[in-house]
This record gives C-alpha cells, sequence and structure tokens, in this order.
RNA sequence: GUCCCCAUCGUCUAGUCUGGUCCAGGACGCCGGCCUUUCACGCCGGCAACACCGGUUCAAAUCCGGUUGGGGACGCCA
C-alpha cells in the first residue's frame, strides 16, 4: 500500500487536512507501506513557499513522517505534458480555443435556466491545433456511467453524461488539478486515494482520465467532512483552525492526534490511543461515513489526560515559552518544576498551566480588586499579620506548614477557609490557586513575607 | 437548480454488513453528591438518542422504499 498526502500550499494546514494526512498516515503504517508527501503548488497565484513550511512544521509536530522527500508539482511539469500528449495522440483529448468570456456566458445562461453548468463542446470535434492562449480539455464519453467501490462510502456511481469535457492543461500551459492528480498518482504509484468527501465528484473524472491513459486505477476512500458547531464546514469562522494555532494555544500533538483520530474513526468504546495503538487498530473499515462536528472541550478533556501523563521535567519545558509570553522568565529549573507540578491538574492548556503559575515567578502580584476589598479589611488583615508573626516562627519546609491553617483557624476562632483565604489573595494575587503549602514552599519565606507586606499596604 | 453523499444522546461514537442477547453501550459536556484551605483532580450517581412514514418479518436501530433534514460539488482553484 502507498499513500500520499497532497496539500496545496494556499494556506495553513487545517484541522481538515491534518485528519486526512493522519488517515492516510494511519492506513499507511499499518500496513507497513508507505507514505509519501506531494505539495500541489500548481496556482502559481496563491501558492507561498511559508504554507509549504507551515504544512511541513504541522506535519513534523503532529508527528507524522513521510517518505522520502516531498514531490513539488511544479517541478514536474515534463511528466504532465507526457500524460496529456498521450491522451491528444489517442484521440481522447483536443485543444480549446474558446475564450473565458464565452465559456463564463455559456455557465451563466446554463444556470439561469436551471441547468447543470458545463462546457458545451464547442471545440471538440474542431481538430483543433496548439494556439497562444489555447486550454486542452479531455472527452469525456456522453453515455455510460462510472463507479468505484469507495473504500469509506461503499459503491459511488456518476452517469457520464454529468460531467463535461473539463480543461486538463490551462492556457498557461501548467495541468489542472485533475489531471496533475491523475498524472502524479500514476506515475508514483499511489495505490490508495484518500481525501475529503469534497473531492467525491472529482473522482469520476479521475478514474475517465485513468481509464484513457491506460494505468492502473487506484483505490479511492472518501473521508467525511469535519463541521463546524454549526454544522457547516469548518472554517476560520468557527474559530481556530490551522494545526500551529494549536500548537501556540498550549495543546499536545498527541492529543491533537487522538483528537483528530476519534473524529469519524472508533475502535469499539477506546478513546485514548497512542500512534502507535492507533496505527495497530486502524482500518479503514471501521470509519464513518457522515461529517462530524468538532468539540473544542473533548480535545481539552484529551489535553488534560496528556497534560496529566507528561513527565515531570518534559511538561515543565513544555509550560517555559509559554510562562515567557506571561512575562516572567529566567527562573531557576528546579523552581519552576516545582510551580509546574501545582498546576499539572489545574490547566487544560499548557497555555492555561503558565497563566495559572505566572505568580510564582513574578516580583509583585497585582491584587485583584474585587477580592481585595471583600478580604482586605480590618479581619482580614488581623489574620494577615497573625501568618506573619507564626510563619516567622516556622522553619520552611512542606512539613512545618502541614497544619497551619488548622493551628490559625482554631487560634483565630473562624473557619479553615476564612483563614486561608486572606492568605491566598496575598500571595497569588487570586481566590483561586494551587495549595497553599506548596505555594508558601515554593515562594520562600523572603517573598511569603514580602507579598503579606504589601498585601497589608494595599490601598483599595 | 442539477448531481453526489449522509442521518443513533447537545457533541464524538459502539451496535447496522451476519435482523432477536439493545425498553440501545462508552466518551466529552451538563446536572447532583462525595472529597476539600480556594480552584481544580479524583470518585459516585443522574439527565439525554435509534429523524419521519410506509413495507418485509414471528421479530427492525439493524433489510427495502419514500419523505424530511443536513452536508458537499457543479472553475483554465485545489
Amino acid at each position: 500500500m502507498k499513500t500520499r498526502f497532497a496539500p496545496s500550499p494556499t494556506g495553513h494546514l487545517h484541522i481538515g487536512g491534518a485528519r486526512t494526512a493522519l488517515f492516510n498516515w494511519l492506513a499507511a503504517r499499518h500496513a507497513g507501506g508507505e507514505f509519501v508527501l506531494r505539495i500541489e503548488d500548481t496556482d502559481q497565484e496563491r501558492s507561498k513557499d511559508e504554507y509549504t513550511r507551515d504544512i511541513l512544521g504541522s506535519l513534523e509536530w503532529l508527528g507524522l513522517d513521510h517518505d522520502g522527500e516531498p514531490v513539488y508539482q511544479t517541478q514536474r511539469t515534463g511528466i504532465y505534458r507526457e500524460y496529456v500528449d498521450r491522451l491528444l495522440a489517442s484521440d481522447r483529448a483536443y485543444w480549446c480555443h474558446c475564450s473565458q468570456e464565452r465559456i463564463d456566458e455559456t455557465r451563466r445562461a446554463a444556470l439561469e435556466s436551471k441547468g447543470k453548468p458545463r462546457y458545451d463542446g464547442r471545440c471538440r470535434d474542431l481538430g483543433l491545433g496548439p494556439s497562444p492562449g489555447a486550454a486542452v480539455r479531455f472527452k469525456c464519453p456522453p453515455d455510460g456511467e462510472t463507479a468505484w467501490n469507495d473504500l469509506i462510502k461503499g459503491p459511488v456511481t456518476f452517469q457520464n453524461g454529468e460531467l463535461d469535457d473539463l480543461v486538463i492543461v490551462r492556457s498557461d500551459g501548467l495541468p489542472t488539478y485533475n489531471m496533475a492528480v491523475v498524472a502524479d498518482d500514476a506515475s508514483m504509484a499511489i495505490t490508495h486515494v484518500l481525501r475529503g468527501d469534497d473531492h467525491v465528484n472529482n473522482t469520476p473524472r479521475q478514474i475517465l482520465l485513468y481509464r484513457a491513459l491506460g494505468v492502473p486505477v487506484p483505490e479511492f476512500g472518501h473521508l467525511p467532512m469535519i463541521l463546524g458547531g454549526d454544522k457547516k464546514r469548518l472554517s476560520k469562522r468557527h474559530g481556530a483552525t490551522s494545526v500551529l494555532a494549536y500548537r501556540e494555544m498550549g495543546y499536545l500533538p498527541k492529543a491533537l492526534v487522538n483528537y483528530l483520530a476519534r473524529l469519524g474513526w472508533s475502535s469499539g468504546d477506546k478513546e485514548i490511543f497512542t500512534l502507535e495503538e492507533m496505527t495497530a487498530l486502524f482500518s479503514l473499515s471501521s470509519v464513518g461515513r457522515s461529517a462530524a462536528v468538532f468539540n473544542q472541550d473533548k480535545l481539552d478533556w484529551l489535553n488534560s489526560h496528556y497534560i496529566k501523563e507528561t513527565p515531570a521535567d518534559e511538561l515543565a519545558g513544555l509550560v517555559r515559552p509559554f510562562l515567557a509570553r506571561e512575562g516572567v522568565g529566567g527562573m531557576p529549573d528546579e523552581k519552576l518544576l516545582a510551580a509546574v507540578e501545582t498546576v499539572r491538574e489545574r490547566g487544560k492548556t499548557l497555555k492555561e498551566m503558565a497563566e495559572k503559575s505566572a505568580f510564582y515567578f513574578m516580583d509583585r502580584v497585582a491584587l485583584d480588586p474585587k477580592a481585595a476589598s471583600k478580604l482586605l479589611d480590618g479581619g482580614g488583615r488581623a489574620i494577615l499579620r497573625s501568618y506573619l508573626e507564626t510563619l516567622a516562627t516556622l522553619p520552611e519546609s512542606h512539613e512545618a506548614f502541614d497544619g497551619l491553617l488548622d493551628r490559625m483557624a482554631s487560634e483565630l476562632g473562624i473557619k479553615k477557609g476564612a483563614a486561608a483565604q486572606p492568605l491566598r489573595l496575598a500571595l497569588t494575587g487570586g481566590t483561586a490557586s494551587p495549595g497553599l503549602y506548596d505555594i508558601l514552599e515554593i515562594l520562600g519565606p523572603e517573598t511569603v513575607r514580602r507579598r503579606i507586606g504589601d498585601a497589608l499596604d494595599f490601598k483599595g
């Protein structure tokens, strides 16, 4: 088995493309076959190198390695020329001199009369030759039907009469998508073409092209679309769609891959999969046929799961750049590690973890005004002063802090929670945080004293 | 408009091929409780679906037909 992922570098690699790549990768790896990458850059207008880099970087981040070097369509024009010549020579294609205006007009008229917009075949039997501005069209059989057994959808049939004579070489000499894909997949010996559902209606045209060329037709499998919450095809207006945007938001590649795999594919009740497990279990026959709605809550859950599993030192290294974005850095590894551990179960993303742990590393924390006005009244300040006194007598160890809250509460005759909140506010600036004993230990006596002092000085 | 495809909890899905074991299972989310120094984590419990109509059959989520709904495609873009 040989599969390929063939994105066009006209935008960032998005969620849908990533899943297509993943399924191609899984199918190939499961079968011990090859997975190759082909950059479909024949659209001179919109293709950009930065997008190619984005696609390559995204796949690498996801851990989807490809065999061999990526193939670029713009470097294969000789191959296309060869295939087109064969079609021309065998009278399966012809030169078309129709102007863009005439074609547009025909289409407009067809749409107006509620028909299917299609080329009327004016140049089909004119025996025209090449000329500047001319295009080459494929002679589509007017009768009969073209069918295939889709690996995911099952049997699909199209009446050839529905198809028209598609352009296979544009007037600029470059092949169009359908021609290039067929020439490439044929010459690269691709055995299984797995792509988005939006390509089903290209498939009969391509099969016709394969047959006209007299080359083996590969197997086809069309993956259901990924939709947004409104059940419309996932797009920018649904929020982040590019793979790298998810990296920026603090998602782990394992989580994204796991999520994407479960979008359309399943293996019984299993939800958590490593790439290795997916590879072992993957089967196109267990890929669903209906479109799936992208659900970030579930992605978040998976991300939390993988965050919980990540070894401490690795996790600390992953959070560090996010902390830098929060404006803190230069902390010793040991302190970073301890701090990150306290937020490991409190953040759904690396970004959230950084946000929740930044207070450890700031010179001064800004007190949440609402909480301050509520907690730093006379009583609250008295509690803080008690902490100052008590803490001064304590050795700086976690064991020493043990039970501190209980002692303070009984000493002051208040509830444990009431004793904790003013201190939490002073130390972290807010009312929700990791455990106070951990914070006391990580912050150290000097910082603790200073922050309590700052809170006592706070003027609402 | 034409063509193609799809249809189980709010969402992802198991079950559909090989009808009965499914008054439909799991997961996310949601709700309630427990734990608790806050927030989380964790644990326990709960709500929640076979789109509709006909047919076949002793029996249908599962097979057939239709309806409705949804998606996709109709480029010298890919």
